[in-house]
DNA sequence: TTAAGTGCAAAAACTTTGCATATTT
DNA sequence: AAATATGCAAAGTTTTTGCACTTAA
């Protein structure tokens, strides 16, 4: 689990900066309850709540950052945009379910799943940032409904 | 697989229409060598080129819903836009193993994590339409690099 | 001190929508 | 004939970028 000093010392490795907006980035999904997520607008939204406000560009450049450095994880759920959550290893790593009509979205645990991505990423030589299983599928209420689509 | 006849069967079921711009994107997708995937605007431009234009609102609509009716994947590679395939069961299904910084994309096929997937799926009362494990990671020659991110 | 990072505003990229027309059943 | 689908143009959403200023190291 990254810290704000191995964050910090992860940044200089590569020569890059510490800095408070990187800092209140990692603290916040740090303290978000599990299986929550943000979007780049989420996270805009509640430091401006907050008082402690950052630009929007500033949290797309580093949400991507943090992503490609394998801090946060990059969810494609079903709202139209990117959301985001702290990367947990085992028996924390989780996965997704999701209702192509609803767009309920329920996690699931397997921690077989993370070893066999670990294991195909090992196998072609990849150093492994994530691994999830993205189930799409219909919901038993929206089975019922007779609702178009 | 879907044929012409089944996916005109299973559009009439729920009152919807097969028109010559379903019918033609289904055959696109059919004929796609396995692995390649198009955007909205690959298949659009695609189309332009064969002297068989369909609007790309009209390709927007139809990759949503046969998306939705478990025909085509949805993908979220790396480029930033969706991307989609047809949807095929095992032996064909497949997963994909990402490079974050080079954006390299490749196949690989584990029949088990369709059947987890699926039995995920079943516990849950869910109707499965499509199971993605998706590996973010970076690749051998990225490691190598010292270019930054 | 100097290279990296931020904020702002503008632009780019991607996707959806309203509406008139055309088409399937 | 009636309801669905298409095409176009316009609008909406999400994300990126250029640049002047600021700041971490």
């Amino acid at each position: 689990m990254y810290t704000v000093t191995s964050l910090k010392a992860e940044l200089h490795e590569r020569g890059w900066r510490l800095t408070p907006q990187r800092e209140t980035i990692l603290q916040i999904f740090q303290n978000l309850p599990t299986g929550e997520h943000l979007s780049a607008e989420d996270l805009h939204v509640l430091l401006q709540q907050d008082g402690d406000p950052i630009s929007l560009s500033t949290i797309y450049r580093n949400l991507k950052m943090m992503s490609r450095m394998g801090i946060l994880r990059e969810l494609e759920l079903a709202e139209g945009h990117k959301h985001y959550e702290i990367n947990q290893p085992a028996p924390y790593h989780h996965h997704h379910l999701i209702c192509v009509r609803c767009n309920k979205t329920t996690e699931f645990k397997n921690d077989s799943i993370l070893k066999m991505g670990a294991k195909t990423a090992q196998k072609e030589g990849y150093h492994l940032l994530d691994c999830q299983l993205t189930i799409h599928a219909i919901c038993p209420s929206c089975q019922r409904s007779i609702l178009p689509m």
